[in-house]
RNA sequence: GGGCGUGUAACUCAGCGGUUAGAGUGCCUCCCUUACAAGGAGGAAGUCGGGGGUUCGAGUCCCUCCUCGCCCA
């Protein structure tokens, strides 16, 4: 006997048994040695800033879907999981919360403190993340599990940067950044904040050098930054100032001469004098402006804290506030001072420090983007491009031009990284699903921008490039080819002793670059480590120049007298030896992900198995950031795209229709919504929404913690601003309930006065109410298989409803399959719902009411039962477990095509596929027609309150419609709840009776002393009316001589049979109610 | 400013050139029928954002305007 099953589908039982079940078997866990085609997915990589949303539920359910889809397949199917560091953002939100709790900056802690408390943050999160999907049922390959710091990873990233640097992809350049002085630190766009501030609008004149009499006005905002200025702009076609475009002005308060340039794009006739100062280290605008005009130079007055550096001559060491009055009022004395006018104006403030925002030019790391031109010794055009840059953030727009040197060595070829990743979208080595989002990625890829990947952080990996400040011995005096040659010379003695010092660690030279730096700083010497073993022998090098060495270290590591000779020789040579103390962007490491996770730059067995991969799953925000990024990798490193499709799904927004983040804090826990309706449920939802067009909103309600009242959720309960809430709703008794709780949100701590609410929405319902569907149709089917033998289906011992049935599961069979190839992920859900419910539990279960003991119904049922449960795995694999579990004690050996013992487990069964013998359309049309005769008895019996009545039913057709719905009788009794049944051409009407006309047939139900003629014939006109029209316009149609010689012949057959039939309904129709005005 | 998308029933969404535009939820009516009230049977409900066009035929293709969203400048 079978174990009795619950009433209901209890998702919290069958989740805890099975993900315990499943990992026990080990069915996650992929292995390269064993046989099957490789099939793998790595996970977008969810950062350790905050636990995941709905969004990330949705992605991570897709990905699930299909490896699971793929292991019933017969795949070797991996998913790859893991987290990302997410360098800043996370960074930032362990930094305020320190500042929160202990009032101390990252300063105050010291770099090593701060990336301690940064790991605890990780661990804590990582966890949860890691939980919240395996709650959902991720079927990844959890002792796989990877995070973008861990070791594996950072060897990977090590290994590109170094060969990147060797090849000649890696240079340093200066770039505008948002600088934030009070913490010293660049940060990112979305990380500031734009505000209101009352301020000035200054106007000053500047001397034209050589014509005493003349002055160009120009205004200003920030007074100070004049000490910057490297050249008045005006319009070229300004006539006021044309015969001056060329000639020279005096900064005075610097006493030096810049130049008055044209530059149409920066200054505006329109708009003030028409003239404007331009301070290229200073201003977004005015920088894209020195890219254009590289000729005017570009002057930094700011030192990191804020105050005023050595270019601002006497104004050095003042705060950037009080080298504006001072500057103001100098020009005041010169004389040079117009005015000043109050003004509001939009300042850019940083979120972290809520200080004003200074535009700052610093040096920071590049991977070049453009292409190699093959003959010239210098990079082609599209080198630092993107003039207009109006960005000054470090994470788009272009870099310093920068003329450096091509790569060496074989990897030279014309097409740089931009290229190469355009080539393999274009040549189809890699498709986009839906094929629209190529556009972003080609467009972005086009502008071959160079990638800034410097980050003035400590949360990261840390850049492993080593530089010195050359010793000048020779080089001193004018600059003159001999001077060159001797600093030339310096700097080849520098390097000499270098490679003599690594050398004593017996490190071979392959393990490190050492370059120059001519154009920027021709005393700079860089040395790019490979290894480990390199960064120690660096390390420990630049702690014995500095004197910071332990007496330990220093006796221990320096014990042999030649490697002491060395190093002192080194210091000889070179000062301030350090490694860089800038981390790289978040996206070098995970742009590595698909082939730093299988263990490259080992030849693992993992990275030969699974590399390309198969599948990335991602949302469209960040193809540009991370999915053009990898392929470019990809290509870099291993010469093979990462993956062959590229799926982006729709995103989940609130409510109020923004997209759900984690900075945002407007995220729903896909957690709240497994509670409420089960992770089968919540899955089945997403999948539902993940269709190729649409975002989807998600509005939700808190739940009452007192009462359960579903208070709908508000704008301001978002993001933990809201913290009490007090519930309006109403008890059973008519209490109102009036306690009060905290909103649901990305809370991070409890609350000890007010319990958390959970968030809830109706959208889920569909997929609970389906999951105890499934469930009691197979509780059902389970309390009737006394007797059960196991055997193939014998097609002779078929009935019609049989075929029907086997039939519909073969064509939905094939629809899912179909859906899935296409990543057409809401169509799967919608296909399984529809056939599971409306046509297995609807229509065949209750046709196989009267069948219970017949085997070949039984085989049947569980055959159809057994496909279904199949077909569902991969959306609800915990309810799947559980159906295919109870399946196997009373069932343990079925199937359709062969009879034979199930899997073990529903995920390592096998997809249904070549179900196609089944297929029957003629079958599937009569159960159609036969549908629509009980759906017309049903009308009549709701229409008329007849409740169990048992129905007296005359069917008028032909003998071939008779025949069919002859061989359905039961059915139609049993479904309609008849008393008697007859059918055939001769059949009369009844008197008072109510009628169903179709196509095929006529059929009316005796009604006498029931029947409303009012009701009835309001009906019948409404039928007729609706049918006339359809009947005129189709006419019309016809009637219309280019429809009938435009159209394809079917489509014109098909109206010619629909007037037929129509005007046989319509006279039908028309009799019956003529008789009923009569009666 | 450029690109991509979006607007269909009260709500959330399907439908992508061919009968009378669908689903889930909600609403109305009836039913606790021994699988399931998280259920069953039925019903009402939409000038498919506005305007123009192409076509025998347009939610569906084109143009234009409006709404909202995202990416890039």
């Amino acid at each position: 006997m079978p174990t009795e099953l619950p009433k209901a589908y209890e998702p919290k039982a069958a989740q805890e048994k099975w993900l315990a079940f499943w990992n026990k078997r080990g069915y996650f866990h992929a292995d390269p040695a064993k046989p099957g085609e490789p099939y793998a997915i790595v996970i977008p990589p969810p950062n350790v800033t905050g636990a995941l949303h709905m969004g990330h539920a949705l992605n991570n359910t897709l990905q699930d879907v299909l490896i699971r889809w793929r292991r019933m397949q017969g795949y070797n199917a991996l998913w790859m999981p893991g987290t990302d560091h997410a360098g800043i953002a996370t960074q930032a939100v362990v930094e305020r919360l320190i500042f929160n709790t202990e009032k101390k900056t990252r300063r105050d802690l010291g770099r090593e403190k701060l990336v301690e408390k940064i790991w605890e943050w990780k661990d804590k999160y990582e966890k949860r993340i890691l939980g919240q999907l395996q709650e959902m049922g991720a079927s990844c390959d959890w002792q796989r599990t990877r995070f973008t710091l861990d070791d594996t990873c950072a060897r990977a990233v090590r290994e590109t940067f170094f060969r990147m640097f060797r090849d000649g992809y890696i240079y340093r350049g200066k770039r505008l950044v948002n600088w934030d002085a009070q913490l010293q630190t660049s940060v990112a766009d979305d990380e500031t904040y734009t505000e209101d501030t009352k301020g000035g609008f200054w106007t000053f004149k500047y001397q034209v050098v050589g014509q005493p009499d003349t002055f160009i006005r120009f205004s200003t905002t920030r007074p100070e930054t004049m000490l910057g200025d490297t050249a008045l702009c005006v319009h070229p076609s300004d006539e006021r100032y044309k015969q001056l475009i060329g000639k020279n002005v005096l900064q005075p308060l610097v006493n030096r001469e810049i130049p008055i340039i044209a530059d149409g794009l920066l200054a505006d006739p329109e708009l003030g004098t028409g003239c404007v100062k331009v301070t290229p280290a200073h201003d977004p605008n005015d920088y894209a402006c020195w890219q254009r005009n590289p000729q005017i130079g570009i002057l930094n007055i700011l030192n990191p804290d804020g105050t005023i550096n050595a270019n601002g001559g006497s104004y050095a060491g003042m705060p950037r506030d009080k080298a504006r009055e001072a500057v103001v009022k100098a020009m005041e004395e010169l004389g040079l001072f117009e005015g000043k006018e109050d003004r509001v104006i939009p300042l850019k403030y940083s979120d972290r420090s809520k200080t004003p925002i200074e535009p700052y030019l610093s040096d920071q790391w590049f991977v070049k983007m453009s292409d190699f031109d093959a003959l010239s010794p210098s990079p082609s055009k599209g080198e630092g491009r993107g003039g207009g840059d109006g960005q000054s953030s470090q994470l788009s727009g272009s870099a310093t031009p920068h003329p450096n040197p091509p790569p060496q060595g074989g990897r030279g070829q014309k097409p740089g990284l931009a290229q190469m990743a355009i080539d393999a979208v274009k040549d189809g080595r890699v498709q986009f699903f839906p094929k629209r989002y190529e556009n972003s990625y080609l467009d972005w890829l086009g502008e071959k921008r160079d990638w800034c990947v410097s980050r003035q952080l400590w949360w990261g990996h840390r850049i492993p490039v080593w530089s010195a400040k050359i010793r000048a011995k020779n080089a001193q005096g004018i600059v003159t080819d001999s001077y060159k040659a001797r600093v030339i010379e310096d700097a080849n003695d520098a390097k000499s002793t270098l490679i003599d010092y690594i050398n004593m660690f017996r490190i071979p030279e392959s393990d490190y670059e050492i370059n120059f730096d001519n154009d920027d700083d021709p005393f700079e010497i860089r040395c790019c480590a490979r290894t480990k073993e390199v960064e120690s022998a660096l390390q420990l090098l630049s702690e014995y120049c500095d004197g910071s060495t332990s007496d330990s270290r220093r006796s221990s590591m320096y014990s042999m007298t030649e490697m002491r000779n060395a190093a002192y020789a080194v210091e000889n040579h070179l000062d301030n030896l350090g490694q860089d103390p800038d981390v790289l962007d978040t996206w070098f490491s995970s742009a590595l992900w698909p082939h730093s996770t299988l263990g490259w730059p080992e030849e693992t067995p993992e990275l030969k198995r699974y590399y390309p991969t198969s599948t990335l799953v991602t949302s469209r925000d960040i193809i540009t950031l991370w999915v053009a990024r990898m392929v470019m990798t990809g290509l870099y490193n291993t010469g093979e795209v990462p993956f062959k499709h590229v799926v982006i799904h729709p995103k989940i927004m609130d409510g109020f229709g923004e997209g759900m983040s984690k900075s945002k804090g407007n995220g729903v826990d896909p957690l709240d919504i497994i509670e409420l309706y089960g992770a089968d449920a919540m899955r089945f939802g997403v999948v539902s929404l993940a269709t190729e067009t649409q975002d989807s909103r998600l509005p939700v309600s808190n739940v009452c913690p007192h009462c359960g009242t579903l208070v709908p959720q508000k704008k301001e309960h978002q993001s933990g601003r809201t913290r009490k809430v007090v519930c309006p709703g109403d008890k059973p008794a008519g209490i109102t309930c009036g306690k009060p709780f905290r909103p649901s949100g990305p809370w991070t701590e409890d609350d000890p006065e007010f319990p958390t609410a959970k968030a809830a929405s109706d959208r889920f319902e569909m997929g609970r109410n389906f999951a105890n569907k499934l469930w009691n149709a197979t509780r059902f089917i389970l309390m009737n298989l006394e007797g059960y033998t196991a055997a193939p289906i014998d097609s002779k011992a078929l009935a019609v409803e049989d075929r029907w049935i086997l039939s519909r599961l073969a064509t939905t069979a094939k629809a899912v399959t179909a859906a899935l190839d296409g990543y057409k992920f809401s169509e799967v859900a919608r296909l399984v719902y529809d056939f599971a419910w409306n046509e297995f539990c609807d229509w065949y279960i209750e046709m196989s009411k009267g069948r219970r003991s017949d085997p070949t119904c039984q085989r049947v049922l569980v055959g159809v039962l057994d496909g279904i449960v199949r077909l569902i795995q991969p959306v609800m694999p915990f309810l799947a477990e559980s159906l295919w579990q109870a399946l196997n004690e009373v069932a343990p050996t079925r199937g359709l095509l062969e009879s034979k013992p199930a899997e073990d487990s529903v995920c390592i069964a096998a997809w249904p596929s070549d179900l196609g013998v089944f297929i029957d359309d003629t079958t599937e049309g009569s159960i159609a027609r036969m549908q629509e005769l009980v759906r017309g008895i049903r009308e009549i019996r709701n229409r008329y309150l007849l409740d169990k009545t048992p129905l007296a039913l005359h069917v008028k057709c032909n003998d071939v419609v008779a025949t069919e719905l002859n061989a359905l009788v039961p059915f139609v009794k049993l479904l309609g709840g008849l008393s008697s049944f007859d059918c055939g051409p001769t059949t009369k009407k009844p008197k008072q009776s109510g009628s169903i006309v179709r196509p095929d047939f006529e059929a009316y139900i005796p009604l006498a002393g029931l029947i409303d003629n009012a009701t009835e014939s309001k009906k019948l006109e409404k039928e007729i009316a609706q049918k006339q029209k359809l009947l005129d316009t189709t006419v019309a149609k016809l009637g219309n001589e280019s429809f009938v010689k435009g159209a394809p012949p079917d489509v014109v057959e098909q109206q010619r049979n629909s007037v037929v039939e129509l005007d046989g309904q319509l006279k039908v129709l028309r009799a019956n109610l003529a008789e009923l005005s009569e009666s």
